[in-house]
DNA sequence: GTAACTGCAAAATATTTGCATCCTT
DNA sequence: AAGGATGCAAATATTTTGCAGTTAC
């Protein structure tokens, strides 16, 4: 059974469920992220894209995939959002991560570390926590 | 004994321990710090200072002491960098954090929990961690 | 006096918006 | 056919760089 025709359903899949309609930029992105073992930040997709697409499209692809909850975005220190796919528990606007996020300090990559699970943190009195997320830094399966 | 004395101290004593010379900015954007409770982003401080400081001045000020340890970035979901200051573990480039961060989902303020720790993170096999950041959003105290 | 720091101008980047055209449904 | 999505142009916003003048030591 061919592969690719399987990822083209999930895409088509993925899109339907959301509202959206299925168009060249739109499955090429997802694409890039189903590709992808890490995150991808805005940079990568215009470069992994090639010439394919004006830079507003991306834009816009990214704010609705974020919007409907098919990708997330990752905070790291450097001021470089990246955005990685959310598993099934995220829908519309509301993203519930309860995975870490690892950020190689040599190559850079974003991993989702799916399996390892954000620890409880017990806080002062006064703070109610909504949601809790983590990035840890280091080197990488391939860089150390 | 006035306080505003001592605080002039302590802030001349931090930029001498860094081999900074003592400048009306540098004095200023500390002293921002030492009067906020939480963290503080670009903008906060262009503001805060008033009309006091060119636009550039404050990228410098905010990038050495960075370098410098004295302050240190907390990464944020939506990609606006945050400041706060170190505690005195830090040194040149080498921020080491073992705090956690909290960012309040109603008013924006971001507080460092310097009594909340980092927790341990277990890591696939592959994985080296160095550093381990927590932000947890939620409502501060004085917002629930 | 010298080196370090600041402010201004301007360049380089990054992001957002409006609108006409094209594509999906 | 109708509404949504894209691409282009241009407006904004953000960050960086060079350099001349000023300040700290």
């Amino acid at each position: 059974m061919d592969t690719g025709t399987n990822t083209e359903a999930a895409i088509a899949r993925t899109l339907k469920k959301n509202n959206l309609s299925i168009t060249e930029s739109r499955k090429k992105i997802l694409q890039l992220f189903l590709e992808q073992t890490g995150a991808l930040a805005h940079g990568d997709i215009e470069k992994k894209a090639g010439e394919k697409f004006d830079r507003v499209t991306v834009y816009r692809t990214l704010q609705t995939f974020v919007e409907k909850g098919i990708i997330h975005t990752i905070p790291t220190a450097d001021n470089s959002i990246r955005y990685a796919l959310c598993k099934d528990a995220c829908s519309d606007g509301h993203h519930h991560d309860h995975h870490v996020h690892f950020v190689c300090t040599n190559c850079k990559k974003t991993y989702c570390l799916d399996d390892v699970v954000t620890p409880e943190i017990k806080l002062p009195k006064d703070y109610t926590a909504e949601q809790v997320e983590v990035v840890v830094e280091g080197l990488c399966r391939d860089c150390r």
